[in-house]
DNA sequence: TTGTAGGCGTTATCAC
DNA sequence: GTGATAACGCCTACAA
């Protein structure tokens, strides 16, 4: 930790304040002066002192980046992509939350400590109020120190949670826990927005990208009726977390357009995580409730996975005996046996596109948020049941 | 960005040493005094400025994480793991390098202008001497600048590289390329070395987590002979990567001890990354070439995927008509069709580990350098070829 | 136990 | 164009 700018600028025989301006590049300086700057930085092999210059920039180039964990592909992938739109200019800063509420408000204040330039929270939210206000409220400071914060994968904060914003923000409020979008039953809306135009988000505001998880589970349910199913499990996600909560309406909304919600609540059951051995446990309890669902919905394509292991172990064959399907259509589900039925939720894509908005490289939606639309991916794991060939 | 230390200790009528001490611990401050300067740090919702600190005491709390790509699960988990050990009193920087030297220096360069504590590089090398060399200055600066550097899943660097270092550094080195351990034929030594003890790495040094791959691919080919297999198939990763070219030395050994050896050449394809397309391109070209293997290892678990898929394309069946194995076993492949005949790498562990490295929370192995065992798992991929059933 | 003061390495505002 | 010279906010001997 020796070499520093005046160091540099004494072996070109400039003032720091030169070298600082060659550095940056945002300022002029004359040709030779430059090239001898640069010589003298390679001789020393000098490297700039980020938290000097961010403490006297009062600004920073981390981006942080909130995922449950890192190493499940729906995380993996969005924080590849956010990654991906940052490039090397930026630092991102990957925190794994494990889903937990206090630690997303750990690293939210960690990153404001930071001074980061932007923040990514990606993944359902936990729907306590409490929570939502103490995250609102973290929220808003970092939007209020100059950060940007993009919401990816999750409904936008309710008003109240970040304070009341500008006169723009007010057209942005939607019921608590109401996906935007998916409740309107039609096609998910969204406009590029050029410029900094288009609502809160465009400057100081929080920008949202929700996915439309009612829609993809209502369509996948649809799905399985059409097939002839009636008694459909499901295998949910934890409870209290939008993201559970949301492809369970969907779910709920198909069998009760068929009047089919009666057996709902008895053929559901709520995992502790998105992982396998909940869907394996899942499969199994459903089982062991009566009689036997024809088809197994779970909370993703890893869960769901878990309940294919589960079934092939009690003997029963999918989808010949038992239809199941997925969600998020992970890269693996297709050489999963049997090649998964699931829904496609673009998270490479969503994932760049939060990364773009929080550089403020592509200018905020109107009203500051955009439903990522999902894709019903039929495949081999489901079909018609027994009572229908 | 308003409130600051000053501020604090304003309000709680104290000197602003009084509150940083207060704040960072480790000094001893009046219990009545300590209170009532947290009473202010919340009232006035006061965070720490980052970079000031950082600054002043010459060092920050970031941890560099170099990965080739986030989404890949081979990364993923390591870096999940990492982030488990540093918990939220560190913060993970992730870069995805996309597995470019370029990448992977000016990612070392940004993490050292931001003075992180330590830097774990994850994943094989680029065995260019060039690169190796440029890498080796990098990585020194680093340590000489006080970060500690952990290698996980990548030999050690060779002791030109880093330049020389201390006596004891000088029995770390092995020939360029050679794993440690695997060459020995014997089980990978390791013994977690207690305390601060153990070579290189204790201090300044660059600690290694070095993968049996060679080990891992031997013990598999051997298992394919032994099912009486003798043309295999190989669709390896990208060519000048110690990951890649260790596997291959692991398989050629293997091939070379039933004296195989001879068709080794034509039956090896070299894919261009570690992911699907690679395996399933790889494998149409294995069968393009005339006599077709009864059986293909591939360069790793999704590489594999991608095999299974070109071969079932192409109306073979596995593991009946042709076997295929992996490497890795990732946590889908046990759910894959046919579940895969893969080599199992502890990458959480491992991850864990090079994590507790790189806080200092364990000290280093002994010569700075251990080697992760690697574990045949057999599956239903795997079977004999038609001649021997 | 607490306060004082100097410095950490850059950036930005002025003059020249 | 370039050079002084204040901040920037915190840490840490050194004193009291």
């Amino acid at each position: 930790m020796a070499v520093t700018l005046a160091d540099v600028a004494a072996r070109a025989g400039v003032s720091a304040a030169t070298v600082s301006r060659v550095l940056s590049g945002n300022y002029p300086v004359a040709a030779h002066t430059r090239g001898r700057v640069l010589r003298a930085v390679e001789e020393l092999e000098y490297v700039v002192n980020g938290p000097a210059s961010a403490l006297a920039a009062a600004s920073s180039d981390l981006v942080g980046v909130l995922v449950n964990d890192i190493a499940d592909p729906f995380f993996g992938i969005m924080a590849s992509a956010v990654q991906g739109e940052i490039g090397d200019r930026k630092l991102a800063v990957v925190c794994n939350t494990g889903g937990s509420p206090e630690r997303e408000l750990t690293y939210l204040t960690l990153l404001q400590r930071q001074r980061a330039a932007a923040v990514v929270v990606t993944g359902g939210a936990v729907e306590d109020p409490e929570h939502q206000a103490a995250l609102g409220a973290r929220l808003k400071r970092l939007t209020e120190g100059g950060a940007r914060v993009v919401l990816c994968g999750r409904p936008p904060m309710r008003d109240e949670a970040v304070g009341g914003g500008t006169g723009a923000a007010g057209a942005t409020g939607t019921a608590a826990g109401t996906e935007p979008g998916a409740a309107a039953g039609g096609a998910p809306e969204d406009v590029p927005g050029g410029g900094q135009v288009g609502g809160r988000g465009a400057d100081g505001g929080i920008v949202t990208l929700a996915f439309d998880n009612t829609g993809g589970a209502r369509r996948l349910t649809e799905h399985l009726i059409s097939l002839g199913h009636r008694r459909i499990g499901y295998v949910a996600g934890p409870a209290h977390r939008t993201t559970t909560r949301h492809r369970l309406d969907g779910h709920r909304q198909a069998l009760e357009a068929r009047g089919l919600l009666a057996d709902a609540e008895a053929l559901t059951v709520h995992g502790w995580a998105y992982d396998r051995p909940s869907g394996y446990d899942g499969a199994l309890e459903l089982l062991r409730r009566g009689t036997a669902p024809t088809a197994v919905l779970a909370a993703n394509d890893t869960v769901a996975l878990g309940v294919c292991a589960a079934l092939r172990d009690q003997g029963l064959r999918v989808p010949e005996d038992i239809s199941v399907a997925g969600f998020d259509d992970f890269p693996y589900s297709v050489d999963a046996y049997p090649a998964l039925t699931t829904v496609r939720i673009p998270l490479h894509s969503a994932g760049a596109r939060a990364g773009r908005l929080a550089l403020g490289r592509e200018g905020a939606p109107p009203g500051g948020v955009a439903t990522v639309p999902a894709e019903l991916i039929v495949r081999a794991s489901t079909a018609p049941p027994h009572a229908f060939r």
